[in-house]
DNA sequence: AATTTTTATCGCAAATATGCGATATTATAT
DNA sequence: ATATAATATCGCATATTTGCGATAAAAATT
C-alpha cells in the first residue's frame, strides 16, 4: 500500500466540502469532526510511525486487524478511552484529555 | 453541600497511599490513575464552575443524575468520548485528545 | 434537629463498542 | 498481469457503557 489508507486522507478532502459548502450553520459541528479526525489521524501516525501493520499492532494490544482499521476509519465516532489507552500504551505514549472553552485558542493545534 | 464531593476530592490523598507507598514499580500505573482522576475533577470542575447540580448538568445532556455522578467518580474508568464531548457541549467546551510520549513533559500539564 | 437539596450507590434494561473470522478491496512487488 | 501484503468492510457474538428509577448517604438551609 502507499502511505496512507484511503479512509483517513480523504476525510481531510472530505471535511469542507461536507460541512462548509452550502451549509454555514454547521461549522460548529465541524469543531467535532476535526476532533474525530484527529483521533483517527493520531492512531494512524502513531502506528506507522512506529512501522507497524494493522495486524502487528492488533496482535500487540490483543485484538485483530478489523478493529484497529475501525479506529483508523475517521468517520468512527466510538472511540473509548480505554481502547485509546491500550494503543498508546502499547507503543509507550499516554493520553492526555482535556476540556477547553470552545472559543479560546486551544494549547496549540 | 461542600464544596467537592467525596470521592473526587479523597481520590487526591488516596492515590499515594495506594500506588506508591510500598510498592514502587506500581508507579507506572500511576499516569493512568491521574489520567482518571483529571477527567473526574475536570467534569466536575466544569459543572460546578457553570453553577450546575449533577441533575441540572444531566437534563442539559438529557440523562439523569446518577449517570454524572457516575462520571465524576475518580475510580470510574468507563469513559468514552461521546459522553465526554455531550458534556463538554452543553457548557460551550470541547474535548481535546492527545497521544503523547509516556516520558516527555506534556504540552503544559 | 428537622427539612430540603445534593450527591452516591445499586440493580437491571437498552444502547453502543469490542472481538473476531471471512472476504472484498487496494496497494506493493515481481 | 500475477502474486503477495496490507487495509476496508460485513455480520454477529460478547463485553462494556449508558439510561434510569429507587434509595441511601451527605451536605446545606432553616
Amino acid at each position: 500500500m502507499k502511505k496512507k489508507s484511503k479512509t483517513t486522507t480523504d476525510a481531510v478532502k472530505i471535511l469542507h466540502k461536507t460541512f462548509i459548502k452550502d451549509d454555514p450553520k454547521r461549522l460548529a459541528s465541524l469543531q467535532e469532526e476535526r476532533e474525530k479526525l484527529k483521533i483517527a489521524g493520531q492512531i494512524y501516525q502513531l502506528r506507522t510511525q512506529a512501522g507497524l501493520s494493522q495486524a502487528q499492532l492488533a496482535k500487540l494490544i490483543g485484538t485483530t486487524q478489523s478493529v484497529i482499521s475501525r479506529l483508523e476509519d475517521a468517520d468512527y465516532n466510538g472511540h473509548s478511552l480505554n481502547m485509546l489507552r491500550r494503543i498508546a500504551g502499547a507503543l509507550h505514549y499516554k493520553v492526555e484529555v482535556r476540556l477547553v472553552p470552545e472559543n479560546a485558542a486551544s494549547a496549540r493545534g
